[in-house]
DNA sequence: CAAAAAGCTGAGTGATTACTCAATCAATAC
DNA sequence: GTATTGATTGAGTAATCACTCAGCTTTTTG
C-alpha cells in the first residue's frame, strides 16, 4: 500500500472517531507510521486530506449508485437499493460516512469557499441520479405522480438526515429502517388513495 | 442588554457565519464590545457558549411545540405546525439554527462526551412531543396507522436532513417546502390506497 | 460612608499545531 | 558509476488562541 494511503487510512480514522478539528497533523503521522513531513508532501494543506476522503467517498457512492440504477428492474427497486446503501453504511459504521456526517458541513456552509463548486458538482449528480430514478418509476408504474424535482431532494434530505441520526445518536434496529422504508413507501404509492 | 447576552449575541454571529472553530474568543469579544476577560468570566470555556446557545434554542423550540400541540385541533395540524416552524427558521435563515446544523454534532458523537446525557436528553423530549402527536393523530383520525415510535424517528430524520439541505446549499423555494408535506401527509394518510 | 462583593479590563502566557526546509536516502536514467 | 529525480525525515518555526490574573471600577450592603 502506498504511503499516501497510510495518511488517508489513519485520518479517516482518527478524523472520525475523534474529529477533524481535534485530530492533529502529528496524530496522523504517527498513526500511518509516517514522518509529519511527507503528509505536506502528498497534501498542501490538512484540510485537503478530508477533502480528498470526501471526493474518493462520494465518488464511490455515485458508482455504486449507477450500478445500481442499471441491475434494479424498476424505479421503485433502484430507490430501495438506494436506501439500502444507506443502511449498510450505518450497520457497517462506515468511518467515511461517520466523518462526512460529523464533519462535513462547515466548508460547504461558506458561500465564498472554495470548494463549494465541487462539492455542490457531486450533490447535483446524485440529485440526478435520484430524479432519473423517480421519472423511470413513474414510467414503469412503481412510483405514483409526483414533481420529481422536489420529490428527489426530500427523499435526499430523509436520507441524509436519518444517516446522521442513526450514526450520532444510536444504533439503529430493523424496525426503524423498516419504518423508513414503509415511510417513503405509502408517500411514493402509484395507487392513490381515497381521500 | 446585559453584557452576557451581547457575548451570547455576537458568539451566535461569528459561529453561524464562519464556523465554531474558525471564530476565535479575540473576535466575539471585539464584535460584542467587550474585553476577552469577561467572556471567561461568564462562560467557563469557549465550549460553554456553544453548549448555552444550543440548550436555549433547543428549550424554546420545545415551547414553541408545546404550544402547537395545546392549539392545533387535529394529530395532523399539529404535525403541520411543527414542520412550519423549520421552515420559518429556513426562510429566516435563523442564525441559531444554522449554527447547530453546521457545528454540533462534533460532541455528540463521542460517546463520552461530558454533554451527550443532557443533549439527548432533550432530543429524547422533542422525539416523545412528535410521537404523541401522531398518537393523537390516529386517535382523531387524522393520521393512518403506523408504529409511533420509529415514525416519530424518520420524521424527525426528515427535518433534520432538510433543514440541513435547504440551509448549507441553497434557499428553498414554495415547492420545495410543498413537496415536503406532500410527501409527510401521503405516508401518514389515514385512508389506505389499494395496492 | 466604609467595606465587601460583583463586574470588568487587557496585557500576558503556555501550550498547541499546521506547515517548512535542509538534509538524507532510494530509485531510475544515462 | 554517476547524475538526476523523487521520496522521506524530523527538528524547527511562526503564529494562533483559549484561558489567567492582578488590579481597577462600579454596585450593593450594612
Amino acid at each position: 500500500m502506498s504511503r499516501k494511503q497510510d495518511i488517508i487510512d489513519a485520518a479517516t480514522d482518527l478524523f472520525s472517531q475523534n474529529g477533524y478539528h481535534a485530530t492533529s497533523t502529528h496524530q496522523v503521522a504517527k498513526l500511518a507510521e509516517v514522518s509529519e513531513g511527507i503528509i505536506f508532501y502528498y497534501f498542501k494543506t490538512k484540510e485537503d486530506i478530508l477533502l480528498e476522503i470526501f471526493y474518493d467517498s462520494f465518488d464511490t457512492f455515485l458508482e455504486s449508485l449507477q450500478r445500481i440504477m442499471d441491475e434494479a428492474p424498476t424505479g421503485l427497486d433502484a430507490l430501495r437499493a438506494w436506501v439500502g446503501i444507506h443502511f449498510e453504511a450505518i450497520d457497517s459504521r462506515a468511518k467515511n460516512i461517520l466523518l462526512l456526517v460529523r464533519d462535513f458541513p462547515a466548508s460547504l456552509a461558506n458561500e465564498d469557499s472554495p470548494h463549494r463548486e465541487n462539492i455542490l458538482g457531486r450533490v447535483a449528480k446524485l440529485h440526478q441520479f435520484l430524479v432519473k430514478i423517480i421519472k423511470r418509476g413513474q414510467k414503469d408504474g412503481s412510483i405514483g405522480s409526483c414533481d420529481p424535482e422536489p420529490t428527489a431532494l426530500v427523499l435526499r434530505s430523509l436520507l441524509i438526515g436519518y444517516t446522521r441520526v442513526a450514526m450520532l445518536e444510536n444504533p439503529h434496529p430493523p424496525e426503524f429502517s423498516k419504518a423508513l422504508w414503509g415511510f417513503c413507501r405509502r408517500a411514493l404509492n402509484p395507487n392513490p388513495s381515497q381521500a
